[in-house]
RNA sequence: GCCGGGGUGGCGGAAUGGUAGACGCCUGGGACUUAAAAUCCCAUGAGCCGAGUGGCUCGUGAGGGUUCGAUUCCCUCCCCCGGCACCA
């Protein structure tokens, strides 16, 4: 906090604050009629997790920017409706409930009241309060619990037992969106790997779809990027290798099935089904030693060690279906279980990792695509395009003194070759990368042994949380009838109250050890039944909760169909970058899902999602350990609502956020006082002065175009420059005023309120029209023509409007400066810009 | 490593091919005041020349290019922020 003294106070902000803020409610100015609204906008922002720290001023900068947008689509004859709610559920409040001995239920509930009450309502903003969420209450959870019950019937939820990320002191699995190089992100501790039965929803079936609809959707570019990046699509084919001496045939994935001709040994991912299988004999001790050993390496051990590969040979060999050769398979931990089908072929000249991992174990190493002269083959692999070389059935023989651009090692291959392995000829030497890619593909694809396929790297959303704190999963299993959805009439299934609700290291939560809790009917045989107790991810609570708010007060139903279709999708959505990979994608995931159930009419949740920046002070992220926090409420209570918001604003653009400084804010404030003071002298009846209804115009435009950009601090630069020129003119028009205080509604709505008062003008300058600029007003009779000599500003003229270039250069020759620079040489060329600038080259 | 965003005065930032530094902060000077605060006015990129109205040179991370003219477009490189990353 500043520890200057305050400003002497012009203008009253906490009795205005008051004054406006209890005319509003009375007179319910915010509320709209939903189901009757001619033209609805639906203004969302992310509702806030309602810490016991209260409000962030990041929530502040996110909800200011947002309520902006809100106070102007409505001044532009929209019926904007901007509810707000909670995100209550989750291990945040729950840890902290445990740290100080309350239970969460309690916690939350005076977290909400503080919130509500002390913090949003102060904020100046439009929120429509009649139709406030809150995840936590049984009355939305029964709700959560229903749409998961959709996807489970629509058979987009399952259950399986998985690998997951377990947080040893977080005591639940994480999604891998929660972790952060095998770190969890909340404790910074390395994940374990930990195999436990989870629901998970099947968000894959819809990657290519969440894809797709990125090329239409009107979202800020950085957000579709990193959903681009997450959902990570590739394309290239399945290969089959048969196995030597085995009927089954081992299937990898790869981008680049043109560099076959090149794989010269084969890596099963420790996890891998078939990896004891195939482990002769001899070699079963060491490959099992070696695959508990990977398997105890944490992520980020794993990750930490990516540059030294480790692995063994498991005495099996499998067939290159393009060569014929038989190449080992190999058990390596750089190999993923979890992507495509946990095997590889290792193509070593042209895939770094097989490269590292050929020299470590010394294998053989070819080159099957022509590289650059000056790249050197023996130190790296080439994996960029090139030409396919040695991709010819039967193979030609390689030369054993190998060297660059054929073989890398001294190594005769022929004994790999398998007499009889493929049938015909075959030759696709000097293709071009891709056209090799697709030849060689359809080359064996014509045998069997291979498929196009497109691989995504995003994974099933994984919804279990072995905590407490959040709605149950609702469902229960019968030894019968297997597991079955807990009907609508039964929901919600409530989560218990519990003494002791701490997680355990056990892998199950805390809902196990309830006496009562698992006990069940099965809905379908009407049998005993257990239920299931796991709590859902609390993104599922967040996934939907923007189609509740319009239908808030229902209990019959989760959205009422009509005005769902009515207002969704969502017109404008702010929020942070933070959650594009992670609310974002399941919000868009889960409106698709609800689309194909008939349940929504749209599949795109937000027609337009804007992401907004961060505020820093000091140039570093605020947290309580850097004792850099800024406390929103001291400032709203020494300058103001309107100052706080507009001061946020004026940071920098809104889309990159800012660097908050205590001075700054001084200059924001003393602007509005200016405001405040000017209009305190009155105001006439006349119309506005010439020069100023030029400068009133330009404004209008201005402040105009920036606010449906984003650029709220050139809007308020705008503002603040019209106030200087009004004030050098004495500019006090009333119709002048009105216009500025209407273009200032928006950003500072309390002052604005009050000042449209002082104008005598009609309550509540909030429903008034936004004014529109007039292009005459904005034309000049006179230009200021720049004159330039080589490029270098030499004079400036000002001129009637569009006279000629003639009468230009004339003038322009006429000046000392221009003269002087010219230096007595003659004019070579002659640049006009009309009414702009003159540039002489000499 | 790959993909985004960015680098401009003492500071936050403005200008996306045509007057670099709008607007604001800080700082200095002045007015008002017994005094201070607040408020108002003036100055405020750097360097140089000039008694002076003023003038010259440099200047947007670095280097190159395109152009009459580049903070803006192109190429190479450096640094900062964010996302992805042993994903085949």
């Amino acid at each position: 906090m500043p520890d200057r003294p305050s400003p002497r106070v012009a203008f009253d902000h906490a009795a205005a604050a008051d004054k406006w803020r209890s005319r509003w409610e009375a007179d319910r100015l915010y509320e709209v009629d939903l189901a009757n609204a001619p033209r609805p906008f639906y203004n969302l922002m992310m509702f806030p997790y309602p810490s016991a720290e209260g409000l962030h001023v990041g929530n502040v900068f996110a909800f200011t920017g947002a309520d902006i947008q809100g106070r102007y689509w409505r001044m532009r004859g929209h019926d904007v409706f901007e509810p707000m709610g909670f995100d209550a559920f989750g291990i945040h409040s729950e840890n902290y409930a445990m740290t100080i001995g309350e239970h969460p239920a309690r916690l939350i509930e005076r977290n909400v009241a503080n919130f509500r009450e002390n913090q949003l309502k102060r904020l100046g903003a439009m929120f429509d309060w009649s139709h406030e969420v809150s995840t936590t209450d049984p009355a939305y959870y029964k709700w959560t619990q229903w749409v998961f019950t959709q996807l489970f019937n629509a058979g987009l939820a399952y259950k399986k037992a998985a690998r997951v990320n377990w947080c040893p002191l977080c005591k639940t699995v994480l999604a891998d969106e929660q972790t952060e190089g095998g770190l969890c992100e909340r404790h910074g501790v390395p994940v374990e790997g930990r195999n436990l039965e989870q629901w998970f929803l099947k968000i894959t079936d819809f990657a290519q779809r969440l894809l797709d609809n990125l090329e239409w959707i009107n979202w800020s570019e950085v957000i579709k990027t990193a959903q681009r990046n997450w959902i990570g699509r590739s394309e290239g084919a399945v290969l089959r290798f048969g196995i030597e001496d085995r009927e089954e045939t081992l299937d990898v994935f790869t981008t680049r099935p043109d560099t076959v001709f090149g794989a010269t040994y084969m890596v099963l991912a420790p996890e891998h089904p078939l990896l004891p299988e195939l482990t002769t004999s001899d070699r079963r001790a060491e490959v099992e030693a070696y695959v508990t050993w990977a398997t105890a390496r944490t992520e980020q051990e794993r990750i930490e060690g990516s540059g030294e590969k480790t692995g063994k040979f498991t005495g099996a060999y499998c067939l290159n279906p393009a060569t014929g050769w038989r190449i080992p398979i190999w058990v390596a931990d750089y190999v993923l279980i979890g992507y495509g089908s946990g095997a590889i072929m290792a193509v070593p000249a042209h895939d770094q990792r097989d490269f590292d991992f050929a020299k470590t174990f010394d294998l053989p190493i070819v080159q099957v695509v022509t590289c650059p002269d000056d790249f050197d083959l023996t130190e790296a692999a080439w994996t960029g395009d090139g030409l396919s070389m040695n991709c010819s059935y039967p193979p030609a023989p390689l030369p054993s003194e190998g060297g660059k651009n054929q073989q890398l090692n001294t190594r005769d291959l022929s004994p790999l070759l398998k007499e009889g392995g493929q049938g015909g000829r075959a030759d696709f030497n000097g293709l071009e990368t891709p056209k090799a890619k697709r030849r060689i593909t359809d080359w064996l694809a014509a045998q069997g042994k291979a498929e196009p396929r497109v691989q995504y790297r995003l994974r099933d959303w994984c919804l279990s949380r072995q905590r407490y704190w959040g709605p149950p999963v609702p469902v229960v299993h019968c030894e019968r009838c297997g597991y079955q959805a807990v009907p609508l009439d039964e929901l919600p299934v409530m989560l218990p109250e519990m003494e002791d609700y701490q997680p355990d290291d056990s892998g199950l939560p805390p809902l196990a050890r309830h006496p009562e809790f698992s006990r069940a009917r099965c809905p379908a045989c009407g049998g005993e039944a257990r239920r299931e107790v796991d709590v859902m991810d609390n993104f599922l609570d967040s996934a939907w909760y923007f189609l509740r708010y319009p239908s808030s007060g229902r209990d019959d139903i989760a959205w009422d169909p009509e005005l769902t279709a009515k207002w969704m999708p969502v017109s404008m959505y702010i929020g942070g970058k933070e959650h594009a990979c992670l609310h974002l994608l399941y919000t868009r995931f889960l409106t698709m899902a609800l689309h194909d159930l008939g349940l929504l009419p749209c599949e795109e949740p937000f027609e337009r999602f804007f992401a907004h920046g961060v505020i820093v002070r000091g140039g570093a992220k605020m947290s309580k350990s850097r004792g850099n926090v800024v406390n929103p409420d001291e400032y709203i209570d020494k300058y103001g609502a309107d100052t706080f918001r507009a001061y946020l604003m004026f940071l920098g653009p809104y889309d990159q956020g800012g660097d908050f400084s205590d001075e700054a804010i001084a200059g924001v404030r003393r602007f509005l006082d200016r405001v405040y003071t000017h209009l305190s002298g009155g105001v006439t009846d006349d119309p506005p002065k010439a020069p100023c209804l030029r400068d009133l115009h330009a404004a209008i435009k201005q402040v105009t175009e920036d606010l449906e950009a984003f650029r709220y601090n050139t809007a308020i630069a705008a503002l603040m420059a019209y106030l200087n020129r009004a004030r050098e003119d004495h500019e006090r028009s009333r119709e002048a005023w009105s216009v500025f205080v209407r273009l200032l509604a928006p950003i500072c709505p309390i002052i604005a309120e009050e000042a449209w008062e002082m104008l005598g003008l009609k309550y509540s300058v909030h429903d008034q029209p936004w004014p529109h600029y007039d292009p005459k007003f904005l034309e000049t009779e006179d230009a200021l023509v720049v004159v330039q000599v080589n490029g270098k500003l030499r004079a400036r003229l000002t001129v009637p409007k569009d006279t000629s270039q003639e009468t230009l250069v004339e003038m322009a020759l006429a000046d000392d400066r221009v003269a002087r620079a010219m230096d007595g040489k003659p004019p070579k060329k002659v640049i006009c810009v009309p009414n702009k600038l003159l540039n002489i080259v000499v």
